[in-house]
DNA sequence: ATTGTATATTGCAATGTTACGATTAAATAA
DNA sequence: TTATTTAATCGTAACATTGCAATATACAAT
């Protein structure tokens, strides 16, 4: 049918999935690492740096926004975006738990 | 034009990017919870455990073993999948580093 | 050989993603 | 007001993903 069944799921499965796939491109990531190095917050140089297009940029950002796992706030002309702080640990929790759940042993196959 | 543009980005990126994709959907993660759960290596008895068909199980798993976070070996009528803990290590490393990056500062938007 | 069991593969419909040009919106500067 | 700058949105082309029925493959047992 084309469409994830969703319903099938628990909610922290597809929590967690919906958080991956919003950090599962590299793009997402470069823009993400970005962010962190220059810890206080950028705006629309990215365009320049990445070599993509304004729109594509926009869109990408878009898609963290929508995630939580970024936030924007109007600084004059620009817009000045930033890590959200909530969304991040919880993505650190959930990815722990999920990681850490393997304990491994002497290798089955 | 549709496809991502892998040329532009660091090969960390996008290595990071493709193990993410390969963990960001419910079913996958699932499978993988299964997996991590009942140690020892399991076979296809998801396909009654999930609600999905044994086609789409069969090829969640398949993108898994193509992503190398998992491996199986044919057991007889039946194939047994486990966890590969070179990948599940790699993907512990880059995620540490690229969520350990973030240090929370005063507020800034 | 034939039957049964367990997976994989193929083909296809429905939907989602990625990228970008063009346009619009909003705020500042001249 | 009229530019100029910055970012969002729209529209669209090219792919990619998801899910399943149907079919194929591979092995074991009869």
């Amino acid at each position: 049918m084309g469409l994830t069944r969703t319903e099938i799921f628990s909610a922290e499965q597809n929590q967690l999935a919906t958080l991956l796939k919003a950090l599962a491109h590299p793009a997402r990531i470069a823009i993400l690492q970005r962010i962190l190095a220059s810890n206080t917050c950028i705006c629309g140089d990215l365009v320049e740096e990445l070599g993509l297009a304004q729109a594509t940029i926009s869109q990408h950002l878009k898609e963290l926004k929508t995630a939580g796992i970024i936030q924007g706030t109007i600084e004059g002309v620009s817009v000045c975006y930033c890590i959200n702080p909530v969304t991040w640990k919880l993505i650190e929790t959930q990815m722990g738990a999920f990681l850490g759940a393997y304990i491994q042993e002497a290798d089955c196959c």
